[in-house]
DNA sequence: ACCGCCTGCGGCAGATAGCCACAGTGGCAC
DNA sequence: GTGCCACTGTGGCTATCTGCCGCAGGCGGT
């Protein structure tokens, strides 16, 4: 019965609002941190054995964290996240000792799978198994759309550019989805 | 600089031919292995300091090769290279102990980059940092069709069910391909 | 006014998706 | 063995979507 704790850091409290719930819900203990220092001090105090981290952290870059947070916690988990995936990013992460690393957006059940993955200490009575779902390619597009329309305050031209298509498609695409509401609780 | 052996393993003819007259060119002694007991045997007789190893070889996965590699070389430092770049086939790359992983298309000197920098690249204040865009539709759409596609041990079928989309789709899109990391590549 | 950028809309050719069908294969049970 | 089932590769068809034009209008800065 151990309860299974998780360091949530991300500098975007929104998401790691969300996040946090929905580890809750699957059973975890969340504790969230919105920066580096923060991170530290609750690594130190709470001494977690899962972590997702955002690769962002504002001005900081999480990369740095991951070493130090395994000085800490040695057995630690570390699960990268990030909204501007690249392969790049994910060979250093890994390199520098991060257990997985994800690009956002990913569902609940996802994350919770990276970071059970291979790990003999997890008690499957403790948390919830994950029900086999991967988002469909149709939402996890329409979430990383909207993400980015977000990002551009609604600018749909400039959306269109950094998504790296058409203007004209990205306007028919928004039209046709009037408004999704959340089809399963969290994530 | 380095009189050093490369062990070149790829089942492209043709591109093993090329890469291996581009690096010898560069001061590496090239041998070359068109499939995984080739290399096997290969390592074992030449005792290569460095390995450039294709994701797909043939029926095999280039991913086994590497922990037998090492075993075999210890010192050995190998290079994934693959058409079909991801970031779930990257972070298991390295995982299993890669060095580094690039998408081809690249050129010799990114490799050799890629084969020489071992030191510099933990510690350095200049890490690679997190892309300014987000990831274009069309790779955060590869990226997780990549995830699943593995999740589901590269059965498509079960991996367009999970997906949500048609089988005959996923095939199609499967044999399309490479969607280009980084269209300003400094290489 | 002119310019630059945004938005909405229409049209068109070519790419793509969904869907059906068929053949071949390999595992498994009977 | 024979059938059953699931998977894979392939081709073809049509409906939809995409990219890329164009055009008109709005808004703010020079």
């Amino acid at each position: 019965m151990s309860d299974q704790q998780l360091l949530i850091i991300d500098d975007d409290a929104t998401f790691a609002r969300v996040l946090a719930r929905a580890m809750s819900s699957r059973g975890f203990e969340v504790i969230t941190a919105s920066n580096a220092d923060e991170a530290r001090a609750l690594t130190r105090r709470h001494q977690p054995r899962y972590c997702v981290l955002d690769l962002k952290l504002g001005e900081e870059n999480g990369l740095r964290l991951i070493p130090e947070l395994q000085a800490l916690v040695p057995e630690i988990r570390v699960l990268l996240l990030t909204g501007y995936a690249s392969i790049a990013t994910a060979v250093e992460a890994i390199k520098r000792g991060a257990h997985d690393y994800l690009a956002k957006p990913v569902d609940a059940d996802a994350v919770v799978r990276a970071l059970l993955d291979g790990d003999t200490h997890a008690g499957e009575d403790d948390v919830v198994d994950a029900p086999e779902a991967p988002l469909a390619l149709r939402r996890l597009e329409w979430e990383h759309i909207q993400r980015v329309l977000t990002e551009c305050d609604g600018n749909i031209s400039e959306t269109a550019r950094r998504l790296g298509m058409h203007r004209r498609t990205l306007q028919r695409k928004l039209s046709k989805h009037p408004v999704r509401e959340r089809p399963d609780g969290d994530d």
